[in-house]
DNA sequence: GAGATTCTTGCAAACGTTTGTAGTCAGACC
DNA sequence: GGTCTGACTACAAACGTTTGCAAGAATCTC
């Protein structure tokens, strides 16, 4: 049924072997041999049995792509650009969806390991060493996970949480909450180190909230205890978070960005799209899809590097921070 | 290095074919050998290799899932659930993203006929023609468009953008504007066939206005033609172009939906963010990506059927619609 | 112009499964 | 007690590639 091999070997007059080899290895077969097995691959409408081939050769030419929830706006403009950059490189990609669920997420390693070459975990919810074992059975690479010994691709959200956290200051707020989000993800410490790292430098305590859910929900639910905390600024964990903090904020009669400064982290187009406008940090989350793919293919090709990718996050003003009212900084 | 059937073969004792058959075909081995072969498999951690098995079989276990666009919000809701669907069934799924392009659309579904044993082409943008001969390589379904002899889910868009014409004319409005997307798209025509129905039926006539991207940017560029023809309300193709044209709209001094109704189609989570909150059409799409993967299944499963299923809409009223004002209405 | 290289190609084994065929064994049947 | 039946298992071929090895042809070297 399907045209194979065999059939273009038959066609142009030579062995199977020769036609693999022209088909693979160039400069192995004479040139004119080489143009006559093409041709005739062409004229069959030839493609490779990709299944055979990595029986062959131990390589299967495919990807995967674990992440904790494919609907999270966080996620699929990595997942597009990453899936580019693996298709521009011959490799197709397979995606998992974990739902959040660590188990699910060690499941879906093993069932793919004897599928895909290598594969990319963004915003691993997995312990560490949990990670650090699955790194033993499959090339990995973690996206926003800071791990020894496996690549990573590392956003800067630090750096990104210091400016915020500056340019609440410079407004001149001085009670400036955190509303944290999943314990588990590297994220969260970074963010909190960061940024109570730069108010700690200015003499400002940061009141910290949740942690929560990393949704809408979560950060509805920290709405009371912010407005309760008498803070005139909220840092929170993702643009999600921050969206259902100032939702809810404005339910309870707090207006933001006038009795309240809100900014979110990752700048989905949630940001752009919220009214107000969200202040928040950048990610460059298709430049971290990118770069986890390449570094994937770096680590499985023969002689595989390991390293460690940083990019740079910044901070986006909007609408959604301004001054604190000067009755609230009397008070 | 990794532990094949050979390995759980030897350790208990029997024949790599019994090995195969009681994992397999668990009746056609004895209980008791079968059970020492389970032992040994779990012991070894062995995990079949998918590709030897596809090679034999002619079945890969793989899906594909091919979009035009990962990071337009319509898509990962119905990705997600595709993925789950699939995942349950063991199967695992290959992504791909188009890129609006429909050569690019044909040129994956060659590149994943031999890995995969069906693809799911999601709002494709190829021709019927191109579809129907690429369905004769490859088991495809095809999500919202119709096409003889492939199976399909449809989402009744129509009937969605009758009853938001009906809610427009329920308001009060007479000047309905259309803003339409891309001319290939199979939802297109099915919305402007049923508003301008549904509309002919009132003895209301619809202005057309487009094609457009579908789009932010598509939206925003509509929104001075929409102005000027004087309507009231306007329904636009989705979500996207809806809210785009909403915030054009806004820039230029008119209000929505005091001075202009919008209505969009999706219901992508963008709708309940923005401000105000979009009046749209609800697509069950993660529903959608459920019935595809199981028609796929059912079309690739040796009696294989083909159908096609519909799915409901339904018209969310939110913010963004009222009632036109008076002054509108008299002059 | 003979031996040494280098090219080019064919042969056959291997990758890890599945599956048709055939063999063994125990019990049933008469 | 011999034959038949059915349950169970081993054998070996096949799936479509790649690749080490070897052989023959062509080219080079002196």
């Amino acid at each position: 049924m399907a045209v194979t091999i065999r059939d273009v070997a038959r066609v142009s007059g030579v062995h199977v072997s020769t036609v693999s080899r022209a088909l693979t290895a160039a400069h192995l077969v004479k040139p004119e041999t080489r143009a006559r097995v093409l041709a005739a691959a062409d004229q069959l409408g030839y493609r490779p049995n990709r299944a055979a081939r990595a029986l062959s050769t131990r390589r299967t030419g495919n990807l995967g792509l674990i992440v904790a929830d494919i609907a999270n706006p966080f996620f699929p403009p990595l997942l597009k650009a990453a899936q580019a950059q693996a298709r521009a490189r011959d490799y197709h990609v397979f995606i998992a969806d974990t739902d959040e669920q660590a188990r699910v997420e060690e499941e879906l390693v093993h069932s793919m390991a004897k599928q895909v070459d290598g594969a990319v975990l963004v915003a691993p919810r997995l312990t560490d060493s949990a990670i650090a074992s699955l790194a033993e059975e499959l090339p990995l690479v973690v996206v926003n996970r800071r791990l020894r010994g496996v690549p990573g691709v590392l956003m800067d959200v630090g750096a990104g949480a210091r400016s915020a956290v500056e340019h609440l200051l410079g407004l001149g707020h001085r009670e400036i909450a955190l509303v944290s989000g999943p314990g588990r993800a590297w994220t969260s410490g970074e963010i909190e180190r960061a940024a109570g790292g730069i108010a700690d430098e200015h003499g400002v305590l940061i009141q910290r909230i949740g942690p929560n859910a990393p949704t809408e929900e979560g950060g509805r639910a920290a709405a009371e205890e912010v407005v309760a905390s008498g803070a005139t600024a909220v840092l929170a964990h993702n643009d999600l978070m921050a969206f259902g903090l100032a939702r809810r904020a404005a339910e309870l009669g707090v207006d933001v960005p006038g009795d309240l400064s809100v900014v979110g982290v990752d700048d989905s187009h949630l940001a752009r799209y919220s009214t107000p406008a969200l202040t928040t940090v950048n990610m460059p989350v298709a430049e971290a899809g990118r770069s986890a793919v390449d570094l994937l293919l770096q680590a499985v090709a023969p002689g595989g590097s390991t390293g460690t990718v940083s990019l740079e996050t910044a901070l986006v003003v909007r609408d959604s921070t301004a001054p604190p009212r000067r009755d609230d900084a009397a008070g």
